[in-house]
DNA sequence: ATTGACTCTGTACCATAGTACGGAGTGTAT
DNA sequence: ATACACTCCGTACTATGGTACAGAGTCAAT
């Protein structure tokens, strides 16, 4: 009765190497949806690993889980709301922009720390990384 | 008694857009140091708006405050330990590279949903986003 | 048909990152 | 000198993102 490539939620727990309460918080959270159940279990297709990779990466980022049930949710359903979903997905691109920019601002300047450590003859600020978003100084 | 450039706690606070109360916890986390008391009260340097909001923009870079504190103590201290913030220093620019490039991953995903919203002949997935950390796709 | 590993729901608990508040003390302005 | 906004410290509460666990049910293998 179960089909090929389904996994019950502890395969898929493991295979996505997170815990199998985090799979039932994200489902309560409506950030997963419940598979359909064939009996009294779940189970569920291997597409369900990419997407909660996903899900952990993009907390990395900075992203929220509300954050990130929004960027899950932009598809194209329907040609009327559309626009709707490009404006969303236009302003997702911004915030991703802003993020890139400065973790370039942070790398920069722990370079200039790295540098200074190789040769420390180079003047340094006490705390390097502090200058990183000190605007006009976007070396 | 109170220095040119010195800011109570509640200025600081409203410099740095964040509660009071956050400053206080920062401190007794030791991710801010209290600054030498004038009296009974707390006066801080005009410096530590840039501190505290480098600390409200790396944890939406997805950093934690343990890892923002390590961040911030990023520095030359004498020459003995450089060789050490080097290696520390490297290891968070690859961590940053890391997040650079994912967040370049998912906007490539969401520049093809916005394409796909414009024009709606292209063929697009369920969920677009679910693309972009897919291995050897790269693209 | 029984065992044993796994899953079910529900509820309670945890860590992180704050936020709120009570009651006392302080600074400054009038 | 006194009013009043602000600060002090300590403690309790909150939201988010999970984790753990109890007690019952299920699946598959023997």
């Amino acid at each position: 009765m179960i089909m090929k490539e389904s996994l019950t939620i502890g395969k898929l727990a493991e295979a996505s190497d997170v815990n199998v309460e985090t799979i039932r918080f994200y489902e309560r959270k409506g950030i997963l949806k419940q598979p359909k159940k064939q009996g009294a279990f779940r189970y569920y297709p291997e597409e369900y690993i990419t997407r909660i990779r996903f899900i952990k990466r993009s907390q990395e980022l900075g992203f929220t889980l509300k954050e990130t049930k929004e960027l899950l949710d932009l598809k194209i359903k329907n040609q009327s709301r559309c626009s709707d979903v490009l404006s969303k997905t236009e302003e997702k691109i911004k915030e991703i922009n802003q993020k890139i920019s400065d973790l370039k601002k942070m790398r920069k300047s722990l370079e200039g720390l790295a540098s200074c450590c190789e040769d420390t003859n180079q003047p340094l600020s006490e705390c390097p990384i502090l200058e990183c978003f000190i605007s006009g100084k976007d070396k």
